[in-house]
DNA sequence: CACCCTTTGAAGACC
DNA sequence: GGTCTTCAAAGGGTG
């Protein structure tokens, strides 16, 4: 059963990896253009993305060289680094945390201001707010500033209330059930610090933004997601309808999420006979609630509809985001961890180890389940000499658009 | 049509 | 306790 890490302690989620986060940044802000010589061709091919998106930034060097290999060895490069490349680019903004003093806040200046995170032009890729994107618990989240008060009032309200929270829930599910003012419709509004707008009109891909998007586009999103459309089989053991339990269909979940998915059980005509359990998914990580937001945004930015190509994007974006800017996302999934714990309190995360595989429990035989999970270790094993990477690399050539390649 | 790819983070499993 | 594995989202690509 989840639990929240030491009461308080799951706050901002991983400081820890956020250091590394600015190490990486760091790192790769700080490391002269030809100390890629050493890297890789696959290292280089899988900077070119990143090269691709940060080459809008007029004075950037565009040149990030961590790769996610590397990312795990922040700390030890930043020891490296430290004393080297903490001279200049801390902007004195996180003064106080040594492990942020050399963060590279001029290395990506954030280019994808919010105003442009709801893209008109994408149809199919949601972003955080849109009706038919918004996780089941993150539709749940009241976005507003008050979610990021210096006390969120989370646990202890919202525990406190737990003796009823499965049937009327605390404030943090007034979002869902009955929003307050600030609810679901200000999600957008709500990341009021990603509006500096910068570079405007600049793609981070090098291109001009293909559209001119901007949150009126919002205002059309349910205010009420799908999930009060829940039909029986989306209820919740409580009797709350809940957008998090999916109809156990696997990649078909998406699909159904889109469009309103738990009222319409037939989607699934050919497994419609048996009885399907409800697959409640895992509540959004910061980096998810992140990705939901920003992807339309690349995904227009950047022509680019490839998902691991974007979300390689999006992962360096991540990593070039300020403190602050993470912290959102973390405050905002540790809420919805909270929420999804309220709301499922006996749910944990090795429900949907198997079921997970095909969206149904229990339908995956043992056998292809170790199958499954062979396969990764396999694949691991030959990642040790790059077999990853190598994919990566070849992915990467493959589904990045050539323009992207030459910048 | 299931699975892969790709990202980060959380959580469970395992040693 | 440290490491490994799986799963969250997404959608084009692949076999």
């Amino acid at each position: 059963m989840p639990q929240l890490s030491g009461g308080g302690g799951d706050d901002l989620g991983a400081n820890d990896e956020m250091i590394a986060f600015k190490d990486e940044g760091e790192q790769e802000e700080k490391i002269p253009e030809n100390a890629f010589t050493e890297r890789d061709l696959a290292d280089l091919k899988s900077s070119l993305v990143n090269e691709s998106e940060s080459s809008q930034s007029p004075g950037a060097p565009a040149v990030r060289r961590g790769q996610q290999g590397e990312q795990r060895s922040f700390a030890e490069k930043h020891r490296q680094h430290h004393d080297g490349v903490s001279k200049q680019q801390d902007g004195g903004m996180y003064k106080t945390a040594a492990a942020y003093q050399g963060y590279p806040f001029l290395m990506l200046p954030d280019p994808y201001h919010p105003n442009s995170s709801v893209s008109p032009s994408s149809n199919k890729v949601s972003v955080v707010q849109q009706s038919h994107g918004i996780h089941p618990l993150t539709s749940l989240l009241p976005y507003s500033n008050e979610h990021f008060s210096p006390s969120p009032p989370h646990l202890p309200t919202d525990m406190s209330q737990k003796t009823g929270v499965h049937r009327h829930q605390s404030q943090d599910l007034s979002g869902y059930y009955s929003l307050p003012p600030g609810g679901v419709g200000q999600i957008t509004p709500s990341m009021g610090w990603q509006s500096q707008p910068v570079y405007p009109g600049l793609s981070p891909c090098g291109f001009r933004q293909p559209y001119s998007s901007n949150l009126t586009g919002a205002a059309s999103y349910s205010r009420f997601p799908h999930s009060l459309m829940l039909g029986p089989s989306a209820m919740h053991p409580t009797g709350i309808p809940h957008p998090a339990i999916v109809p156990p269909t696997g990649k078909q979940e998406h699909d159904q999420y889109d469009r309103g998915m738990y009222m319409k059980p037939h989607v699934e005509s050919k497994r419609e006979k048996e009885p399907k359990k409800p697959v409640i998914k895992k509540p959004l990580n910061a980096f998810m609630l992140y990705m939901k937001e920003m992807r339309a945004k690349v995904i227009a930015e950047c022509t680019l509809k490839e998902s691991a190509a974007i979300n390689q994007i999006l992962g360096r974006r991540w990593h070039a985001l300020t403190r602050e800017e993470q912290a959102k996302y973390y405050e905002l999934a540790r809420k919805e961890r909270q929420l999804h714990m309220q709301l499922y309190p006996t749910w944990s995360a090795r429900d949907n180890y198997e079921a997970g595989l095909s969206g149904v429990a229990g339908e995956k035989s043992k056998a292809d389940w170790g199958k499954k999970k062979r396969r990764k270790r396999e694949k691991l094993q030959d990642s040790s000499t790059g077999g990853k990477r190598s994919a990566f690399a070849t992915f990467k050539e493959e589904a990045v658009p050539a323009q992207l390649l030459q910048i």
